[in-house]
DNA sequence: GGCTTGAATAATATCGATATTTTTAGTTCT
DNA sequence: AGAACTAAAAATATCGATATTATTCAAGCC
């Protein structure tokens, strides 16, 4: 099954048929090049027409599925060159957020991030010893953790460029964990990040967050998944 | 008047809706803060409230509106922070896709950008000499050489992330427009960047950008339109 | 007088039905 | 057979009407 109803009281199904749909291309529930027909995800969703055709709406502006006009929507594909160009943009402009936030630092800020990595430390990568199974709390963390040591960069728009690059990138790992997972140490790449900004080398994180980056999109890459 | 309707055959209602008020919000005719009202949209636009409620998603994705649950959608507001902050971001956001760009030139780009300048060269800022009035031809040729400039960086998510920031400066300089307007030597200033790009000094070319920028935000800020 | 309560009002969000358009499948002609 | 055309089927885009939710404004209460 997808998604789940949350208990909290929906504010509008619009949101929250986009917000589950978004969830679902994330996750690779719905396939890239999957077409999403409108009455399919109004029933999946149990939700009406309009409200689907929001949320798709924003979810084109974003990205996620692309928009062939009178002909409906598509999960946006993926493909080796796509996530390259995604992989080398984001060490572009997360290292440049990196380097921003580094010049503006301050000790609150770097409070968050020794929180923020601990927290990570504390927390396993799956559920399970034997196989891999996505431990939400996590991913949760690990993206706390991302944000964290670029928020002090002073642009939104820097930020929400690199949440969507994340995101983006999270996608990708989703559909290569479905053919392969692949152990490693994950823990000491990030402290490394985080040990370079603490000292005050923005180079060597720069260096130590590519590095993070270029592993991360090799690994893909090789599992073959795209 | 807001905008004109065109004569090409028009896809979807939903597009051309989204196209026209998406304008309309970058030119000011509808002012940062004001409500959207879908009725009156409905109305204005002649279209229905779906096409209108699936461009309003559209453009609050892309940041042009704001949605707040239940409260319908504002034009988002502007504010001199929010201006620093865009200026800001574009500097850094562009100067790197210029390095970019640059690193991996080719005769074929360099031919490119030299062209777009020339064409910008050849076309008044203003329809008028005494007064000024906007050439659309010039703005769509500036916005030419400013994409163009960058479009070698090999990143199409680069690329978006740059066309978004310029035309959110568009829409601070059609605002500032509105209350004055300066004259001042923008083609020297393009063709400094132009230049030193073809000389092949980077960090010349960044920094003639970011003048230019920077000279654009300060001009906006003395007008008060914010 | 200021604050809370409660219709009345106005707007948004959503649904069900309809009009278009694209796709599919079948049929005919070369 | 293969191409081209046509009719039927399926899907998208759009509309008009309804249900819900905020907002307004006036009356009652402390």
């Amino acid at each position: 099954m997808s998604t789940d109803i949350s208990l909290e009281p929906v504010a509008s199904l619009t949101l929250s048929t986009y917000e589950r749909l978004r969830a679902d291309v994330l996750s690779g529930y719905w396939a890239p090049g999957y077409k999403l027909g409108i009455e399919a995800l109004r029933e999946h969703y149990a939700s009406g027409a309009t409200p689907v055709r929001e949320a798709l709406n924003r979810l084109a502006a974003e990205g996620w599925v692309q928009h062939q006009d009178q002909r409906g929507f598509v999960v946006t594909p993926v493909s080796e060159d796509a996530l390259r160009e995604l992989a080398k943009t984001r060490v572009w402009v997360e290292t440049l957020a990196l380097t921003q936030s580094m010049e503006a630092t301050t000790p609150e800020w770097e409070e968050r991030v020794v929180l923020a990595l601990h927290r990570l430390s504390k927390t396993k990568r799956s559920l399970q010893a034997e196989a891999y199974v996505e431990n939400p709390m996590w991913e949760k963390l690990h993206r706390e953790l991302h944000m964290v040591l670029i928020s002090n960069c002073g642009s939104r728009w820097l930020m929400g460029f690199c949440e969507q690059l994340y995101d983006q990138a999270y996608r990708y790992r989703q559909l290569a964990v479905k053919t392969s997972y692949k152990r490693r140490q994950e823990l000491d790449e990030h402290k490394a990040v985080v040990d370079a900004m603490l000292a005050g080398d923005v180079a060597l994180a720069c260096k130590k967050l590519t590095a993070h980056y270029d592993k991360t999109a090799q690994i893909i890459l090789n599992s073959g998944a795209t």
